[in-house]
DNA sequence: ACGAACATACCAACCGCCCGGTATGTTTCG
DNA sequence: CGAAACATACCGGGCGGTTGGTATGTTCGT
């Protein structure tokens, strides 16, 4: 169901204004505190066209993730750390290009869809599982690499490429909190140094059982 | 300029029974979406009780932020992990206790203060401060068992204690980013288990610098 | 000691504005 | 032409906030 657009090529028409519109207000006021006449501000726009192509609100919620979760996946797909051999090196490569992008204002670097899943998790669940889409297909992008530096290694774990793929998003979306917080961004380059640091001594040691404090 | 509310001991009276409703509906709906009067629901008080005891809207998040960081602060303080002589195993012992109260709904163990950081940041500059300081207040109380861990152990590293204690906040927000996502606890203890084994690492190999990836 | 004067805590009713949403055009393109 | 892509104008309701009032202390001059 995605729209073709072909009738104006000239300008990006009025549903991708919008969708661009609501990722960058959203993350700045949050989903509910932006009314659609602010969406309709932003992207240069008519609350006809709005309702022409968005049968709500929500409608423009789930949207807006699915949007984000095209237009990030397309960006990290063509990042240059893909060209490198080993995949541990494209897992830092990962890490440092996400380092590397946290830059300039939280609205400009922080995520649209863990904004968005914290807010309205238990309002709007159809928003909430696009944005679950958007964070976990954009986790699981990460296992191959993952999978194939352990095995490279001869790591034995007790935890799997998935989880660490996971962690690696958690922390990301934590150290946007803390960047928020202080409206810095140095405390979320220090958390994601942290991960590196992890991701180091992971991978440092051959066949670890990562030697738990307990049982955990 | 606190209340002391001396005049009524019978019951709770009304302003606390806003900043609880607040704490709970707030964690489930959000900041923006929660109005005045789903609160005076919740507390079973009228708008005219609102208004007498906060000036607007913001005010209320203002004071539900500083409620938040006073009775988790004096919940942790009572938390039997403090008793133990090491304080490596104080530091786990804080870790595991944050596992052990993920439990139930996601908006009965997240956090009310990292919610609000997210939606209000750039709308409601003096929630986000009252948000902020209590995070990082929280994170300053696990900076004297890192220290202290760090010169028991002789560890000589490229962090600081504050910086480990502001990560262990970051990896909890996404964990619980993520928890929303899905609906369940999965998710949330399994990064808290990552963090659980970053720490294992780190106290586990003395002099380490942490033999970083690069120069990070 | 006592009551007038004041303060606090709360309630019920109301207000204007802005919100999401709709009904009805008008333009544009194949 | 005809339909999709937009614009204009306009609701009804809920929103944050206000007003005026009451009941119950608390203070203080005498």
């Amino acid at each position: 169901m995605p729209r073709p657009a072909k009738h104006h090529p000239e300008r990006g028409d009025a549903r991708t204004r919008l969708l661009e519109a609501a990722r960058d207000v959203i993350r700045a006021k949050g989903f509910a505190a932006t009314s659609v006449d602010d969406l309709c501000k932003a992207a240069g726009v008519t609350k006809g066209a709005f309702f022409h192509h968005f049968e709500t609100k929500e409608a423009l919620g789930v949207a807006a993730a699915a949007y984000w979760a095209e237009t990030t996946s397309a960006f990290f797909a063509n990042a240059p750390y893909h060209r490198l051999d080993d995949p541990l090196d494209r897992l830092f490569g990962y890490v440092d290009f996400r380092k590397a992008i946290i830059d300039g204002d939280p609205a400009e670097f922080t995520c649209l869809v863990g904004t968005m899943t914290q807010e309205v998790y238990g309002s709007h669940p159809a928003i909430r599982d696009a944005c679950a889409a958007s964070i976990f297909g954009h986790a699981a992008t990460l296992e191959p690499d993952i999978a194939a530096a352990m095995a490279a290694r001869g790591i034995e774990a007790d935890w799997t490429p998935a989880s660490l793929a996971r962690h690696t998003q958690a922390v990301l979306q934590g150290a946007f909190i803390l960047a928020k917080a202080t409206g810095g961004r140095e405390e979320a380059l220090e958390s994601v140094d942290h991960l590196k640091r992890y991701l180091t001594l992971l991978f440092s040691q051959p066949r670890s059982k990562g030697t738990p404090h307990d049982g955990c």
